[in-house]
DNA sequence: TTTTATTTTCAATAAATATTGAAAGTTTAA
DNA sequence: TTAAACTTTCAATATTTATTGAAAATAAAA
């Protein structure tokens, strides 16, 4: 099984592009691969295709499987793993989101709150818990947003489209 | 000049947040300092109040002018260079918002156009091609919603957060 | 000019992250 | 059971990214 060259363009490019917003190349690459795969692949095929080490590929593919961008799934009369990407852009897209959401603005409001209960309303201290406060709020926004789109279908998406523009 | 513990621990914690957002740990660093100080500082505040060398200090300082997130302010009758933060929050947001926007949409777009002129509409890419169009209209869709943000104001946003929810 | 203060650059080094590959673990079949 | 097929783990290693600090460059003052 082996990639035409355009393919391997499509996965390289999704590696470096995958690269520059702070996620693992090889992660991206392989979810690539899947994605442009009509069926799901094992170890060893992702191994070949991508030349990378068993290592590697088990511990991206069951990275993008915690992401919920990946399934695995049994082929009967096999024994090995496959895995197949989610094909549909909507929910890949609600996905990452979600994943994004928890792991990068829960854990700002987090802070946020610590951060201001025990911050002591100063003067020292006037600047810092104007931020605070700012960021908070807008953080919390976002959040919101961001919660929003996770629970919300393609036609929401659009009408909100409209409105905004 | 000194930092008291919690104004050390906003600081730090900006470090931390900022490097799981993909932005270097110092530049997120000097950012906080900058936020939550009332006046511009030099390159030495910082470097003292950071405990970073100078040429650190000075590249992050220059990144942060460059995102559009920090002003380099002069002093009459010192020859030093300040840096001071712009404090808006909405300011700062559609300003991370267009910095990002440029580096991390943009190239995808770029990207997607370039791969789907370049491959053959055939069998073996119809998958591929399948994943490009979806991609691309989404990547296209998701640019517009930024550039329009970094376009508007406060009192759009919270219109549009209104009809949203 | 020349000196002094300050900023900038960048090669060397350190720190953080990603990858390998072989050993250990697990599951199914003989 | 035991063996074979496959997956998982993780210490060692490689790669990438960030930081230092001193030398070079720049700008202001003497």
């Amino acid at each position: 099984m082996k990639l035409t060259e355009q393919q391997q363009k499509f996965v390289q490019t999704w590696g470096s592009l995958g690269n520059n917003w702070g996620i693992n190349k090889t992660m991206a690459q392989v979810h690539a691969l899947l994605l442009i795969s009509d069926k799901a692949l094992s170890t060893e095929d992702m191994m070949e295709m991508l030349q990378i080490s068993r290592g590697n590929a088990n511990m991206n593919a069951r990275a993008l499987v915690e992401w919920g961008l990946v399934n695995k799934e049994m082929v009967p009369g096999d024994r090995r793993d496959f895995y197949g990407a989610k094909k549909d852009i909507w929910v890949i897209a609600r996905q990452i989101t979600k994943m994004r959401r928890q792991r990068e603005i829960e854990p700002i409001i987090s802070a946020l709150v610590e951060l201001k209960s025990e911050t002591p309303n100063d003067q020292q201290h006037k600047e810092m818990l104007k931020r605070v406060d700012d960021m908070q709020d807008f953080t919390i926004k976002i959040n919101k947003i961001f919660e929003k789109f996770e629970k919300s279908d393609e036609n929401w998406f659009y009408k909100v489209l409209l409105k905004m523009m």
